[in-house]
DNA sequence: TAAGTGCGTCGTT
DNA sequence: AACGACGCACTTA
């Protein structure tokens, strides 16, 4: 993580769930926030000079982002920028990728699946530290023995995301 | 069974 | 040196 992209600009996806807020540096998506009060956007006139490549991904990110809200997975993703993740954050968000729409895996399957089985915790830390959570799927992330676990942006926000994948979150899955 | 405690482990700050 | 989005063994009730 030597030096991270700086982040261009910051631009609003409006959804039935909120405001998202999704940050933009030269390489792609750097960030995308759950929807907050006191979030801050670029203003209508420097939003008329975006780049032309951000708003074309701008398009691709708002439609990944709506395809997953009303439960089916994104014909594309828009390409992200993870240049500020440690080289163990990055090859845990890349196996986050390799989860399908739908389904999930435990930190520990995830922990296995970088080769490094013993660092289920410092996956949980990474998963947190997703800086593009609902495209980068931390949400599939479960604990063991059908435990939910935890999530960054509030575990009201897993349950939703899960759900829109079709997962039931009451009941079978445990609070965790 | 369900819920709570203690501890090993490891990346990050 | 301390802290977690964990997991497991073990103890209670």
């Amino acid at each position: 993580m030597k030096h991270a992209s700086e982040v261009i600009l910051k631009l609003p996806i409006q959804t039935e769930l909120g405001v998202f807020r999704a940050s933009y540096s030269e390489a792609g998506l750097a960030a995308l926030d759950f929807p907050d009060k006191d979030a801050r956007y670029e203003t209508p006139e420097l939003s008329a000079r975006v780049p032309k490549s951000i708003s074309a991904w701008h398009e691709i990110t708002r439609a990944a982002l709506s395809s997953i809200l009303t439960g089916h997975a994104p014909k594309r993703l828009p390409p992200f920028d993870l240049s500020a993740g440690t080289e163990f954050q990055q090859h845990v968000w890349k196996a986050l990728q390799e989860i399908a729409f739908g389904e999930t895996r435990t930190y520990a399957e995830i922990a296995n699946l970088i080769n490094n089985p013993r660092a289920v915790r410092a996956v949980g830390g990474a998963c947190g530290a997703n800086p593009i959570p609902v495209l980068i799927p931390c949400h599939r992330v479960l604990a063991s023995k059908n435990k939910l676990g935890g999530f960054s942006g509030g575990l009201n926000w897993k349950r939703i995301l899960l759900e829109c994948e079709g997962r039931q979150t009451w009941g079978a899955l445990r609070d965790g």
